[in-house]
RNA sequence: GGAGAGGUGGCGGAGCGGUUGAACGCGCCAGUCUCGAAAACUGGUAUGGCCUCCGGGUCAUCGAGGGUUCGAAUCCCUCCCUCUCCGCCA
């Protein structure tokens, strides 16, 4: 959520910033909606005001009155009548205004509420303008000694790469015929040296996280209710990507959604709260299962894992004090750890700075990054992918954005609430990491060699097939 | 799922229709005392919005929302949550 005090000041930043994100947002009309909303509530606080002042001067005087008329009779009884009428045609009168104001208010507050909550924060001014995901700008680039993008594969390697696909279904790591029998398109069973692999490389970065990095471990729910989503600024923008749980439906007050990252839990976890300045930064990490309906992506890499309904991932999430320096600071500091972990994992990969139209509402700048893929791509002439980058990890920083519907705060040296910035980063995502991972580690065998890192997560194993 | 109890400030805990944003205690902060500290004493100690001639003013908030009332922390309704017992169960 932005802040309307900041939009009021400078609306066209908020505009410009819209206009760069591809949102149609319409900023004149929240303005106007909260010209209108402030005038009444000065009107209305007045009448409250004048209310609460009468009712403290009168207001024992009409109770006495009034516990006297119970035992008067005939002319005191009449005399009474008419003093207490007297005492509450006044009050009456501004109980009957308030009400009024009440309901203008009421019926402007859901387009006021949604403009508010719709409004994106504006990019930071270093983030390259562009439309779509197509607009994004290589930073740099990282490969192993053995291994360039840039050279074909087979002419690095001296054979050609299979699949993904190809690999999972010759030594039978992936079953996605029963995954999908049982829970519908875009599911798999993970099976075997798959799921051992899967596990080893979510338990290797974990670790890495919390053991070489010093993140605290967490464990949060991935069913939760749909503040959290709003919270984090998934929903509403984001309300048809995730599964909802209909619980109302079944006679509870509430129902809940599941979470698409593991983000979600780690930002609610103090939503609502004032942590005191000492507790900063926080620095969470989570391994937590990821729900996402991919509604729209139909017939989007629709082979293999690439886009999953259901995936774990090992995500990172840092709250530090309000402070733009310190910001990017741990930005770079979030895609560090990634880069560490993939060049120990001898994983080829780029990182990308994502335009205006690729950050979504909540990011003022992110950062993907990128894996190299020989499976993907267009084919080339005998037929066969020449390779592409996919994206496997996203470092979004949020300034307060997310904070600020979260009404997570914190106390600064002034003992003033402030609201603290917020970042997130993949660490890594898995089954979908798994394709690089296999694709790259691929022998001429049809073996797939395990990089040394994961070998004490799978028994010393150092190959599979 | 059944039965019951309850949700008040950082914490404990009063209040149960009329200057109650809320007694009292603890905690915390500042001051006095002290070489310093402790103790004692004195004072202070919520959050948010809006307005502002920047002195301040004003409204809201006692789990959440709605209602009754001239007036609600106090009465009514709905929901959420916590606890105890029983049942079921990974």
């Amino acid at each position: 959520m932005i802040d309307l005090k900041k939009l009021r000041d400078d609306p066209a930043r908020f505009e410009k910033g819209a206009k760069a994100k591809g949102s149609s947002v319409d900023i004149q009309r929240l303005l106007e909606l909260d010209e209108a909303r402030r005038k009444l509530t000065v009107a209305q606080e007045a009448c409250r005001a004048e209310q609460k002042r009468i009712s403290k001067e009168m207001g024992p005087e009409l109770g006495k009155r009034k516990g006297m008329l119970k035992k008067a009779e005939g002319e005191e009884k009449a005399r009474l009548e008419s003093e207490i009428a007297e005492l509450e045609a006044r009050p009456s009168a501004l109980k009957a205004e308030i009400h009024a104001f009440d309901e203008q208010i009421a019926a402007n507050e859901p387009e006021w509420r949604d403009l508010l909550l719709a409004i994106p924060q504006p990019p930071a001014d270093d983030v390259p303008i562009g439309a779509s995901s197509d607009d994004n700008v290589e930073l740099s680039q990282w490969h192993p000694d053995g291994f360039d993008p840039a050279i074909p594969f087979a002419e690095q390697r001296g054979f050609a790469p299979k699949t993904h696909v190809e690999l999972i279904d010759s030594l039978d790591l992936v079953d996605f015929e029963r995954g999908v029998k049982m829970a519908g398109s875009r599911s798999y069973v993970l099976k075997g040296d798959g799921m051992r692999l899967h596990q080893a490389m979510l338990r290797y970065a974990f670790d890495f996280m919390t053991q070489e990095n010093g993140f605290t471990p967490m464990n949060v729910p991935v069913i939760v209710r749909e503040e959290c989503m709003v919270g984090t600024g998934f929903f509403p923008g984001g309300r048809d990507q995730a599964y909802h749980v209909e619980e109302s439906r079944r006679g509870a007050g509430q129902d809940l959604f599941l979470t698409g990252t593991g983000e979600v839990g780690l930002m609610g976890y103090h939503a609502d709260e004032i942590i005191d300045r000492s507790e900063l930064p926080i620095t969470y990490t989570t391994v937590s299962t990821c729900f996402r309906r991919e509604a729209g992506a139909a017939g989007k890499d629709t082979a293999g894992l690439y886009r999953v309904h259901q995936f774990d991932k090992v995500e990172q999430v840092v709250i530090h004090e309000a402070d733009e320096e310190e910001h990017r600071a741990w930005h770079r500091k979030m895609i560090g750890y990634v880069e560490t972990m993939l060049q120990r994992l001898e994983l080829p990969y780029r990182l990308l700075q994502c335009c205006t139209g690729d950050l979504g509402t909540k990011n003022e700048d992110m950062i993907d990054v990128e894996c190299w893929i020989p499976g993907r791509g267009k084919d080339g002439p005998d037929g066969r992918p020449t390779g592409d980058w996919g994206e496997t990890h996203s470092a979004s920083r949020l300034s307060d954005f997310q904070t600020r519907r979260l009404n997570l705060r914190y106390r600064d040296e002034n003992k003033r609430t402030v609201f603290p910035y917020a970042l997130n980063n993949t660490v890594l995502a898995s089954p979908r990491i798994l394709i690089p991972m296999l694709e790259i580690h691929q022998q001429e065998d049809g073996t797939i060699l395990i990089p040394e890192p994961l070998r004490p997560y799978m028994g010393d194993l150092e190959r599979i097939g």
